[in-house]
DNA sequence: GGCAATTGTTGGACTCCGTCCACAAAAGGA
DNA sequence: TCCTTTTGTGGACGGAGTCCAACAATTGCC
């Protein structure tokens, strides 16, 4: 990465996007998310309302920065975990890069999203961004199995068939990871590393769809 | 149901859901979800846009009302198909109350929220207001499930991990039947009931977890 | 140096959602 | 009749997000 300055033309950044994440983080401490507004964050940050949308398409991005960092490695990690061939050799890989991804989280920075969940006001606007996030990775996870499962046994399983079963695998193994990362972040101080939690929660989904494809 | 006139005190409804949902139902036809306003759905039930808010919470209550009718009938399927403690049984149990719940939906009606879910600027609220459905049903779920597993074998399970294990379950295992209604709902017109596609696409999930309370 | 092209910043206007409140209308009961 | 209860109404408000025309700062070319 040495191209740092590509000196394009056009008036330089005055402001950046870690300004304004830096000053959304105080004010949330300070006033909660949902205490915020966007014009307090500009104002801090000395930049104006119009610019806020120059560097974040919503509010509610600044509450999956950390997130979405982590989110970013999960398609890579994908792709080096994927081994052979096969509906089963899949389900190892996605487990196996959840894992990877969820390494990169310790007790330390728990992301906004995970923190002001349960602060009043809050809980719609967050589960709005969740949910997209969600799903942009249900779609990266259903199609890295359906990918790999077409060459299978098959038999008597149809082209709908793989494809409910691929998405159903998703969401469901997502959802666990969700699950397992809430109850991480719920647990306080007494919390040690992101990764152990999430596996034991996608652990029985993945050896229930291993087990329908090994079987059948 | 007899008393449909208690005959109580203060000025009678002039207006009702029903008619603010027929409205509703026409606008979006003709103009999607997203093209259509409040004022635009209160002007042709023909009452003012305050009125609106005595019905509904959000505009987006209006793509759930047929879901969330069918929602309405989940803990009670729950505690109808509730058997013996335990938590294989307990994971029996959502099993069956789920498809209970499915067979309501036939291939006709199809709510709005699986129609107007791709059509362009509909997708954000859409998907705020199903994770606050999601998440109600989850937190039911996770209660029923841990409250029967707490008599379980344990022994080397601790609280926490049953805990996580409950609402990885319950997450898990509804993802699985939301992926399975979306699918469906997609299939366009050759789809069938609903049931079948949730039961494929739970069943996975909830052996994964019998296996591991019937081993372990 | 002057000039255009490019890129970033700004302020303002706008729509819509959701909330709040004070007030009016329509009933029942005393 | 007066009081209480419930529902409908209009208006005002603040915040999110969009849009746009103007302005500012820099690069590269002539």
């Amino acid at each position: 990465m040495p191209d740092h300055e590509p000196k394009r033309a056009g008036r330089p950044r005055g402001s950046s996007r870690a300004m304004l994440e830096e000053a959304s983080a105080e004010l949330f401490l300070e006033q909660t998310y949902a205490g915020t507004t966007i014009v307090q964050i500009t104002r801090r940050a000395g930049v104006s309302r119009a610019t806020f949308f120059n560097y974040f398409t919503a509010k509610s991005d600044l509450l999956w920065v950390d997130v979405d960092a982590g989110l970013a490695r999960f398609p890579a990690a994908l792709e080096q975990c994927a081994g052979a061939d096969g509906p089963v050799q899949a389900v190892d890989a996605v487990e196996r890069a959840l894992l990877q991804v969820c390494a990169a989280f310790g007790p330390g920075q728990v992301p906004w999203a995970l923190t002001q969940n349960e602060l009043m006001g809050t809980t719609g606007e967050l589960e709005a961004s969740a949910l997209s996030r969600f799903m942009a990775q249900v779609t990266l996870v259903t199609r890295f199995v359906g990918a790999r499962s077409e060459t299978s046994a098959a038999g008597n399983e149809t082209v709908a068939d793989r494809e409910l079963s691929s998405r159903a695998f998703a969401m469901a193994v997502l959802a666990a990871a969700a699950a397992a990362t809430g109850v991480w972040a719920r647990a306080g101080v007494t919390r040690g590393a992101l990764a152990p939690f999430v596996g034991t929660a996608i652990a029985p989904v993945c050896a229930g769809y291993r087990a329908l494809h090994t079987v059948g």
